[in-house]
DNA sequence: CGCCATCTTGAGGTCTATCAATTTCAGTGG
DNA sequence: CCACTGAAATTGATAGACCTCAAGATGGCG
C-alpha cells in the first residue's frame, strides 16, 4: 500500500470514492519504479503491454513511422495513466517514453481487469478518463489538420499552461524543439521559427525553457484555443440521483460526501 | 426490445456475452430512428448530449472552428456507438452527422450508466471498444502530420476496405470529395489530384463512386498502411481464466454493391 | 434538354520541409 | 580563466507540398 496515491487523488477530482475504491485504485501504484530521461517504459510491438501511472516527471507517447519518422502523441504529465489508450489490444502499437526522469508505477492489464471487475465505479471513471485523453488527441488533430505553425505551437503551449495548473502563465518546458516538432507534425526548424513569431508578436516571452505568456487570451484568440476540452465534467454519466455529485470546486485530500 | 441488437452481434466479435448483457445492450437500442443524410444528431454546444448506436448507414463527427473550418474526426459504419468519446462531457463539443441516410438508435448518458453499474463485463467491452476508436483516431493524426496527400487518401481508402470488410477489394464512398478533405485536413482540389494520383500509379481504379483497388500490398506499402490497428483483440484485459476467448477470425459480412 | 452539384484542371501564391551554415550556451578540461 | 566541445537553437536559401481562386468538364436527374 502506497501512502499517497496519485490516481486517487486525481480520480477524487472527478467523485468521491469509497474506501474500498480507493483501496483497489491505490493498489495499481503499489511498485514505485524511477526511470531516466530517455527510457522506453514501453516499445512499440511488446506483447501484453504494461500500464503506467506517472507521479512525477513527464512522459509521452510515440507512434513511429517504417521510414523512421515519429509522431509524439500524447504528452503525459503528473498522475496520468499510460497506456490505457491500448487496453485491449494484444499488441503494443505505440511506445512510452520518459521526456525527463520519472517516478512510475507499473502495473499488468491483469491488475487493470481486477480493480475493473470489482468497482462499476472506477470502471466509469476509467471510461471518462479515455473519453478525456481521447479529447486532447482530437485538438492535436484540429492542431495539425486546420493550425499553422504559429498557431499550432500557441494551442500547445496554452495547454500546458492550463494542464500544468500553472497561475503565473509562466510554464516550463523540460524537453527540446524537435520533441514539439514531433508533437505538433512540422518541423524542428519550424518551431524555432513559430517561437520567433509569437514573440514578435507579443505572445511569448522566453528565458531559457522557461516560458511566460504575457497575454493569455490574445494568445487564446490567435491561436484558437478553448480551454472547455481540459474541464473535468463527470455530468450524467453519474446522475444526481444515483450517486452523490462532488462539488464543482476541487475537493481537497479528505472526502466528505 | 429489438428483435436483433447491432452492437450485441458487434461485441460477440470480441466476447461472449451473458444473457443478461445480452439484454442489457439491447436496451440500449430499443428506439430505432431513421435519420436522412445531412441530419445534425448532435450539435456543438449541446448539454447533456445523446448517443447513439448505427445500425445502418454512415455518420461522422465533426469539429468546427470559429472561422468555419471543420475537421471531421471519425467517421461511423455499421454497429458503432456514436459519442462515446465525450462520456462525462457536460457539453457538446463535437457535432454528429449522417453522411447518407442512417438507422440509428439514441440514448442517454443515463441509459449508459445503468448499462455500466449492472455489469463490469460490459463496462470492460465499451472501455476496449473506446481503445479502437482512439487507435483510429491516432492513425488519423499520423496521417495528417506525417503523409502527403496521395498517401493520407490512401490509407483512408485501405482503412474503409477493412472496416467494410469488403472482399473483392471493391468499396462505395457513399459521400463526396469534399467530406474526404475534411476527414483528411486537406482541400478538395488536393484530395481531386490525389485521386489522379493514384489512379495513374495503377494502385486505384475509379467507377463513380465505386473503387476499386487492383493491389491492395502494394498501395499498403505506399500508405504506410498496417492493418493491425483495425484487429479486435481482446487480449489481457479478460484473462483467458477467467472468461472464455472468441474465435479470433474475423467474422465474414455480406458485402454488396 | 437544361440544371445543379460534383469533379477536374490550370495558374499563382503561401506555408512548410530540407539542407546547410552560424550562433548560443552549458559543460568540460587544460 | 579560457579554449574546446557538443547539443540545441537560430537563420538563410531553395524546393516541394499544398491552398486558393477560377474556369471548364462531367454526370445524375427533373
Amino acid at each position: 500500500m502506497v501512502d499517497e496515491s496519485c490516481i486517487v487523488e486525481k480520480f477524487l477530482e472527478l467523485a468521491p470514492l469509497s474506501e474500498e475504491d480507493t483501496r483497489l485504485l491505490a493498489e495499481l501504484e503499489k511498485d514505485v519504479q524511477t526511470y531516466p530521461a530517455g527510457h522506453i517504459l514501453k516499445s512499440a510491438g511488446q506483447k501484453n503491454p504494461p500500464f503506467f501511472t506517472l507521479r512525477s516527471g513527464w512522459a509521452c507517447s510515440v507512434r513511429l513511422l517504417p521510414d523512421g519518422q515519429r509522431q509524439i502523441l500524447h504528452i503525459f504529465i503528473n498522475s496520468q495513466i499510460m497506456g490505457l489508450s491500448e487496453v485491449g489490444a494484444d499488441c503494443s502499437e505505440t511506445e512510452l517514453m520518459a521526456l525527463t526522469d520519472i517516478e512510475a508505477c507499473p502495473f499488468t492489464a491483469r491488475d487493470l481487469h481486477d480493480v475493473l471487475s470489482q468497482s462499476s465505479r472506477v470502471s466509469q471513471l476509467l471510461m471518462i478518463t479515455m473519453a478525456r485523453e481521447h479529447s486532447l488527441l482530437i485538438e492535436r488533430v484540429m492542431s495539425i489538420g486546420k493550425r499553422r505553425g504559429a498557431e499550432r505551437l500557441g494551442h500547445f503551449l496554452l495547454e500546458i499552461r492550463f494542464r500544468t495548473k500553472s497561475r503565473n502563465n509562466r510554464i516550463h518546458i523540460p524537453f527540446n524543439q524537435t520533441v514539439i516538432a514531433d508533437a505538433l507534425g512540422m518541423s524542428s526548424v519550424h518551431v524555432s521559427r513559430s517561437f520567433s513569431e509569437l514573440k514578435k508578436l507579443g505572445l511569448l516571452q522566453t528565458d531559457g525553457r522557461t516560458l511566460f505568456l504575457p497575454d493569455v487570451e490574445a494568445l487564446a484568440e490567435f491561436s484558437s484555443f478553448c480551454p472547455r476540452y481540459l474541464e473535468v465534467g463527470s455530468a450524467d454519466l453519474m446522475p444526481a440521483d444515483s450517486i452523490p455529485r462532488p462539488d464543482p470546486q476541487l475537493i481537497p485530500g479528505d472526502d466528505a460526501p
